[in-house]
DNA sequence: TGTTATTAGTACGCGTTAGAACTAATTGCA
DNA sequence: TGCAATTAGTTCTAACGCGTACTAATAACA
């Protein structure tokens, strides 16, 4: 047997694989039940977003959700088609462009977001203790820090 | 204020935000390093999948990667065009194929892998104890479990 | 002021990703 | 046996997701 230095037997590895497959099996859930909303992943977090907000610049929208801008023209411009967003020119600064929801943006933000949240919210209660949630949380952020450091390659 | 049921301050998504955010931190260093070794993130799960095995079907790398079968079909092409595996009929059963490693995808399992595992291991060390890393391993499982499990509506 | 650097957003290419429809082969069972 | 249900894998569509290149506008500074 040559166990010895086996990559594959990573003490980390042990984190990595739930890390995936958690992730995966939320996002799944999460997944599916937006799209019966007629939204994707996507559109569902520029919505959220963007709700209770007078709008914001790409950029801003950006930094919110993680999505690259490239991504997120894509994404606006299915907004646009269904109804839910719309572009304004902005007024300061003429590169800039100003996303805000439409009336049924506004709307759909209303009725979709509490929906969705009250549909998840049981997987986690009854998965989670309170004291449980907070321990993970505080690990999740732990780990992620030491991935965002700079590498000092 | 109208704190009271906002559906924004739920206590789950104490735990969600750091999940996804966490999740997407790791990945992006992840996916970085592999890319420079000319890979994707699929295509090395296939490799690492079918690495010292003899191959197997598609449907059994399709439960080890979570994958689903259409898009195992593109990523195996790649990984065919690239030379890096080749499709075997199987000869107990017509349906089925069977997918290995040539030669020339042993050689870049073998280097790849401890590799990569050798690239994010630090991340992990620096940023966790090994007593936290159990514990959010476990912590990862539990959460988990309470989405694999049947919905019964 | 004039040029250079930065920033905002779009366009595009490649590779996923999920899911549905499809073909072919195999299994189950009446 | 023989037809129905299942299974293996491919094909197709829509939408990400990332990185690069591009255009236009603004900021920085010599």
């Amino acid at each position: 047997m040559k166990k010895r230095n086996d990559p594959g037997e990573e003490a980390f590895l042990k984190v990595l694989r739930p890390l995936v497959e958690t992730y995966r099996a939320v996002m799944r859930k999460d997944d599916r039940h937006i799209r019966k909303l007629d939204l994707t992943q996507a559109q569902f977090d520029v919505i959220v977003v963007l709700g209770e907000t007078p709008g914001m610049p790409c950029n801003k929208i950006t930094e919110e959700t993680l999505l690259t801008k490239g991504t997120l023209t894509g994404v606006l411009d299915r907004l646009t088609t269904k109804g839910l967003i719309e572009r304004v020119p902005s007024e300061i600064d003429r590169r800039s462009t100003i996303v805000r929801l439409t009336a049924q943006g506004t709307d759909c933000f209303e009725r979709v977001f509490p929906a969705h949240i009250a549909y998840l919210k049981p997987f986690f209660e009854r998965g989670l203790t309170p004291s449980e949630m907070q321990s993970l949380r505080a690990l999740l952020l732990k780990l992620k820090k030491s991935f965002e450091k700079e590498d000092k390659k």
